[in-house]
DNA sequence: ATGACGGTAGCATACCGA
């Protein structure tokens, strides 16, 4: 089973390049963070073409998280438990993959900077460290049920130095600041496990190149897309991999899918 | 030191992103 997280920026501004990507790579399940449109203004038609059934928590302009499978599945959970919203940015499913049911999430953690114009404002960042604590709670109550689980999406974390092009560049970035590495190490720590490092250790595995310059082309990356695995989905884990081909398409989302490999 | 670049809303430019 092949299951993938891409975060798109938009869904119908990269309809084309999902399309061609989902044939070529033929994931089982998918989830799509910023796919910027709510319910009305989804591609259904051309995504249920492909063979996916589709799922979403969409919000217009921005935000919004999908879910695509091939199997059958059904929404338990939109948004965050006990976690007041305005923004779409989580929604989980259980698939049913021959029998067995496979609990997934797609998630898009909040960015946390503030606006250009007023770089003293922390509310956003306050938002994403509200966010990361009712995104651990729940996981904590996930692992609990002893199920096979994946948390996947952008989580807007860059975890260790190996992880960005430049520590310097990013030191007083939301992404890379002491509390938001030590929430998502703490998720971790619970029993959840970093699909990609856990196969590659050592690797970089950047998923997110800025549009601006030669960020691509020079390799001035992030690794900010993640899978999380629990205990039970760790165990079928065989392979992982960052699909690069993606951002190098013609207009690109400015992030490439991240794909897992399950027995 | 700053900005680049791109999407959306909606029609000029502001907001958002990482």
């Amino acid at each position: 089973m092949r299951v993938a997280t891409y975060n798109v920026n938009s869904v119908n501004a990269r309809l084309e390049n999902l399309s061609a990507w989902l044939e070529k790579t033929s994931p089982d399940i998918v989830c799509l963070q910023e796919i910027k449109t709510e319910f009305n203004g989804f591609p259904f038609f051309d995504i249920q073409a492909l063979g996916y059934d589709v799922k979403i928590l969409g919000q217009k302009s921005y935000n919004g998280v999908a879910v695509l499978s091939r199997y059958k599945m059904e929404v338990v959970q939109e948004g965050l438990p006990e976690f007041e919203d305005e923004h779409a940015r989580y929604l989980e499913v259980l698939v049913d993959v021959k029998g067995r049911k496979i609990r997934v999430a797609s998630i898009y953690l909040p960015n946390g900077n503030p606006p250009y114009n007023d770089p003293d404002d922390t509310s956003k960042f306050d938002y994403k460290l509200r966010w990361m604590e009712a995104l651990y709670k729940h996981a904590k109550n996930l692992l609990a049920l002893n199920e096979p689980v994946i948390l996947t999406g952008d989580f807007n974390v860059i975890l260790t130095d190996k992880d960005v092009y430049d520590v310097d560049v990013v030191k007083n970035n939301a992404l890379f600041r002491e509390e938001v590495k030590q929430r998502l190490k703490a998720i971790e720590y619970l029993g959840f496990y970093d699909a990609f490092r856990v196969l590659h250790p050592k690797e970089v595995g950047y998923t997110y190149w800025d549009y601006a310059g030669n960020a691509f082309p020079a390799d001035l990356g992030m690794r900010i897309d993640y899978a999380f695995l629990s205990p039970l989905m760790v165990d079928e884990l065989k392979e992982c991999f960052v699909d690069k081909s993606a951002r190098g398409d013609v207009k690109p989302s400015d992030h490439t899918p991240l794909v897992v490999d399950l027995k």
